[in-house]
DNA sequence: CTGTTAGCGCTTTCAA
DNA sequence: TTGAAAGCGCTAACAG
């Protein structure tokens, strides 16, 4: 069904049936109206390729993110989805396992597919070759999550969030805080949660001794529970994400102890989960709908307005704190 | 940067530029060397847009699935991800929020994206008008969880495994069982767990009265915990998904009852995180990720092999059964 | 083995 | 307001 086949069967040219879709006021409403008909009874829907390589723009956005298997990136697919279907643009996205080759490739991939622009959470910014390769080619980007100085980034100050829940944990009366990290090497986020547990551990001035590195993907489960049979064991466990929190809950659960008398757990993301179990998650919530949103409206804009994305272009969205049932006092202090 | 600049810059024509990328026994080693050099130096990659006008194939498969918020669908669409690009596949994924009108729109934008086949999970492959409306297009397609005589299909047999389930659960001693299911009219697989669950009951000569249908978006808690307040009370819920199986495991806790203890609770779908909850979710479990990889490959073979797609070509894939620790004998009977 | 060339379906000047 | 025609980047005959 092309273009050509309409016009035949309507008795005008593919010029008028090219304005009928793209410019509708060009064209006399009796012509339009019935090129319309002819079209809808033809089941005709314009060539997305041909369309493309005439234009020079796909109305298609790349996305590249670790992993769907985290709600986290499902939650801001969803939400990138939406806007990106509201703003008119599809979207073609691409997983890397938290693998920086992944990372590169699904990008290379991305630039020989035409997408206009393209959203991505990278392992790190400062060191993603697959960001570096981007940036050479022009095409507009924005980062999810990511944060760095040299880009445009969608995020909230993790480093901050976290230092603040140790403060409060620490005014509830934890002394013993532990983190269970997931892997700096594969993210950036994992890092700034880091280093916001330490600022706060050295401002409520508690010694930090204790930060677990897990694998992302592994269930960790095990050396979580390893953990938790140290003396003196934590009164709390500050996890870098929701996934590991509730790793760490069922730790607990096989280390004997509850939660949260026994044990505070607090998560970080927000998942939408995190609400439903038992114990509510305690958590540091980010937006992750609005992450997704945000960066296709930025993009969007750009592509539209033609304006250029940089580093200023950057949004810190807000965090917030889900109290939960998973945080209390530690027993000692009651 | 154009096939043109690279045949320019190594001196020989677009078609010995095209056939290093695409036959390159078709050139002697030295000139396909010689312009991958070029290529490389110049980082061209082909353009998919007008190599898919020219060739008539994409190789994009379009995927139309509920929701990703659902982590079956996310798990199903990493396998998904992980065949196709093996395949030498893209993807490209739509979502409908289990509404009608979406998967209708979902259909056509793939359409007119020129995808060479489609997988999808739609409300009911009976009723669905988007299904209608792909199947004059000839274009292969495979349903995935579905299940119905006249398409191809992969999925499990859920009808059988409530069925089973339903039998499992009554020789522990359960004879109060309700069944806790999503809305009939956005999933036929709702429709045929639920049959399952009529059925095992009548083997197990039990009486079915309580099925309790409830949205698959919003969270239905406040519902369950009052299906868990009547008397007499179930001993035991089915929940038609890992997600209400969840929310029933809140509502029990909400409702003052101990998992297994007082209420068994039994999901359906073997999301990868029931095993870190605690109590473990036992459930029904089904190969997600390979429901994934056996669409794609079914799609692929039809593709390359020619070979028409038949609701011969349906897979039944096996089920298991997760048995978790939120699954016991009821107290009366022990 | 390599080059020339037509044309995939569409948009967009330019003329009428 | 409408039509004719060029050309986006690529592949695949066909010719040499």
């Amino acid at each position: 069904m092309s273009i050509q086949a309409v016009a035949d069967q309507a008795g005008v040219s593919v010029a008028t049936v090219s304005r009928v879709f793209n410019s509708p006021a060009k064209v006399t409403p009796e012509t339009r109206e019935h090129v319309e008909k002819i079209a809808l009874a033809l089941g005709y829907l314009p060539n997305a390729s041909a369309r493309t390589l005439r234009t020079q723009r796909s109305r298609v956005l790349g996305v590249v993110l670790p992993t769907l298997l985290n709600p986290v990136f499902a939650e801001c697919l969803e939400g990138i989805a939406r806007s990106a279907t509201r703003a008119g643009y599809s979207i073609l996205p691409l997983t890397t396992d938290y693998r920086i080759e992944q990372e590169e490739q699904a990008v290379n991939q991305l630039l020989a597919g035409n997408v206009d622009g393209m959203i991505l959470v990278v392992s790190n910014p400062a060191t993603s070759r697959a960001l570096k390769r981007l940036c050479v080619t022009r095409l507009p980007y924005v980062l999810a999550y990511n944060r760095h100085p040299d880009h445009p980034c969608i995020s909230v100050d993790s480093e901050q969030a976290v230092s603040e829940l140790v403060l409060r944990l620490a005014s509830l009366g934890h002394q013993n805080i532990a983190m269970v990290s997931g892997q700096f090497g594969a993210s950036d986020r994992a890092q700034q949660r880091c280093r916001g547990f330490r600022r706060g551990m050295k401002t409520a001035d508690l010694a930090d001794t204790q930060i677990l590195e897990v694998p992302f993907v592994k269930t960790a489960v095990g050396e979580i529970t390893e953990l938790l049979s140290r003396q003196p064991r934590p009164s709390a466990l500050i996890c870098s994400n929701d996934l590991l929190a509730i790793r760490s809950l069922r730790a607990a659960y096989l280390a004997g102890l509850r939660v949260p008398l026994d044990l505070t757990v607090v998560g970080f993301d927000g998942i939408a989960l995190g609400e439903d179990l038992t114990p509510i998650l305690s958590t540091i919530t980010q937006p992750n709908a609005d992450i997704g949103r945000c960066s296709v409206e930025l993009l969007v804009q750009a592509l539209t307005g033609g304006s250029a994305l940089t580093p200023d272009s950057s949004v810190s969205l807000a965090y917030g704190f889900r109290v939960g049932e998973s945080c209390a006092a530690p027993l000692h202090a009651t």
